[in-house]
This record gives structure tokens, sequence and C-alpha cells, in this order.
DNA sequence: TCTTGTCCTGGAGTCAGCTCCAGCATATAA
DNA sequence: TTATATGCTGGAGCTGACTCCAGGACAAGA
């Protein structure tokens, strides 16, 4: 069983052009053409493409993704430079969810922040009086309203967020 | 305390022409100015320029903070579009952390895929024999692989992700 | 035979998010 | 007073990842 460029880009959810432009940077050389010059897939192509999705979902830059294919390319020798490669990007992806977690343990601080001020009505009950400041209590309050919630053990999950506090503000 | 643009791209570690950038593109209206021309930054200034520093880690685009921005600006009449604004960047972020996280998964399945052809010296220990397709069986190998190594459970912490599986290959 | 649909290539255009530069203005230190 | 550091503006340039287009090829159906 083969496939169309249309057929793929249509199952990978990509537009056709985006498909090409992988070709022309060399994340496809595996892709076979037919008599009249069209790209012909297997099934095992389609796999393969989705892991480069897949790679490019994690951020992984298309020079990167090349580099990888073209070790695979290279046979049995390239076995262990492939796995550093894909241990270095399991590192850049942990931090990029770990700094995402962080952002989220903000943005829901800042969800209290407003929700708080809009049932009060004006934002400055977060602030010192007569000021534009914010109140310095309010990170142990944050912290109360996730407790009496019973919130503050899903926060917990995001076991790499030790610092959270830290980032308000 | 005031600071020059130098020391708060110190503090935040971005450059001077990203603070400027972000300037021109409507992200810092509340910063003050002194008799030169120069731009004079309060620690308050810094702490909102973390929060901007904060939802572009959390690839908010420039122009949505601006917006958020000039929200601020109008006052109270605007918590609510804040508050909202805020909760459609959290689902965004949910989703994205949770894609990081899958991607993570069929990361860890290729390590351990390379890390055991590497062992073998052949990545067609893989294959189906005498072909180039991986061979079916090769998803609960790997399950049995997490499950004897204990880490089925930390993955399960990754709670978003039920169709890990189907990520694969 | 003509139309429609899908594909091809090379190359130009777009967009976001910076990054760099020329030319100029202070401030401080030697 | 001169050198060095730091800042300013407007605008050009760059990078990555597409996206679009002109001009052309072939296949199948009406």
């Amino acid at each position: 069983m083969t496939y169309s460029i249309g057929q793929v880009a249509n199952e990978l959810g990509v537009s056709i052009d985006t498909i090409r432009y992988y070709d022309k940077a060399g994340l496809l050389p595996f892709v076979q053409r037919n008599s009249i010059g069209r790209r012909v897939f297997t099934d095992n192509d389609i796999h393969l493409m989705r892991t480069i999705v897949c790679l490019k979902n994690a951020g992984v830059p298309v020079a990167e993704i090349a580099t990888f294919i073209a070790l695979r390319l290279k046979g049995d020798a390239t076995l262990t430079d492939r796995y550093q490669l894909l241990k270095k990007h399991e590192q850049d992806l942990q931090q990029q969810i770990t700094d995402l977690q962080d952002t989220m343990s903000y943005l829901k601080f800042k969800e209290w922040y407003y929700q708080t001020a809009t049932e009060a009505g004006h934002e400055n009950i977060h602030f010192v009086p007569g000021t534009n400041e914010v109140r310095p209590e309010l990170d142990q309050e944050y912290d109360q309203y996730l407790k009496t919630t019973g919130q503050l053990d899903e926060l917990a999950r995001f076991a790499n967020v030790k610092d959270y506090r830290l980032r308000r503000r």
C-alpha cells in the first residue's frame, strides 16, 4: 500500500507544502518517486514522518531532525549517536515542560488575583493603600486559598516547580 | 531605587535590544524617561516585565501581551477581560504541556529502542526478520521493560497521556 | 478533445521575534 | 580634555518555518 503526498498530508494533518519543505530540508531522503517523478509514500514512511512531526512538536529544529535522519541512513555505526541526540533532546524537553508548568502556576495565581479583584470591583484590594504596589501578604493569602480549596496537592504534582512562589508577580 | 536598561537586561536575562523591541511593540508603556530621554525602570516595572517574560515563555505572542498591557492601563473596567484572557491562555498552556509530555513518552520509548539496539549492535533486532519494518510486539516489550524497572508509575503521573502508545513509531 | 484534479519545481514572499547598525548624545574617569 | 561606557532612534537585516505562485506534466472522466 502506497500513498500520494496529498493523502499523507491529510493523514498527518500538515500541508502539502510543508511536506515538500521537509523534503527540501533533507528530512525525507527515504521517500521514493514513481515513473513520472511523483513522491510515493509507504506505511513505513508515514511512521517515520510521525516521528518527525513528534520531534517538531517537541521544538526540535528542522535542521537537527535532518541530522538525525542522516545518521539513520548511515546504519548501525550511528546507533549511539542517535541515542545521545535523543537524550539531549529529552533534557531540553524536560526543561521546557518545567518552564511551562512554572508559567502555569503563575497564571493560576494571576487568575486568582483577577477573580478576587473582579469580585471586589477594584484591583486596588491587592495594593498597599494609597499606592500601586502589590501587598506583600498576597502570597500567603494565595497559599491559604489553595489550601482551603484543596488545590495545593494538585500543584504539588508539578514536582519540579519547587520555586513557583519566586516566579510570581 | 531605579535601574537603567542595561541593568534590567542583565537582571531579566534578556538583551537590551529585546527590551527596546518590547517597548516599540507596546509592551512597556509604563516605563518612564529621565531628563535626557533614557529609560528609567522601577522595581515595580521589573516585576511587570517578569510577568511579560513569563507569558512569553508560555508562548503568548507579543501582540497579545500588548493587548493585556493595554487593558491594564484602562483600569478596573477591564478586570474581567483580563481574567478571561488569562483563562484562555491557561487552556492553551495546558494543551502545550500535554503535547510535550506526550512527546516525552515517545522520546523515552525511542531511547529504549536505541539503547537496546546499541547493546545488541544492530538496529535490526527490532525489525521483522528480513525487512526494515519494526516488529509489532515492540510495544508490549517496552511496557514490560517499564514494569520491571518500575518506571510505569512515573509515566502514569502524566495523567493526560493515556494514549502514549498510539504516538509511538 | 477538453476539463478537472493532483502533482512537480524553483524561487519569491510572509511573519514573528529578534538583532544589528549608523549616527548621535551624555556621563564618568583618567 | 579626551577616552570609554552607556544610552537613544529609525530602520535594515536575519532566521526559522513555512506559504504561495508561475509555469508545466500527466491521468481520468465527460
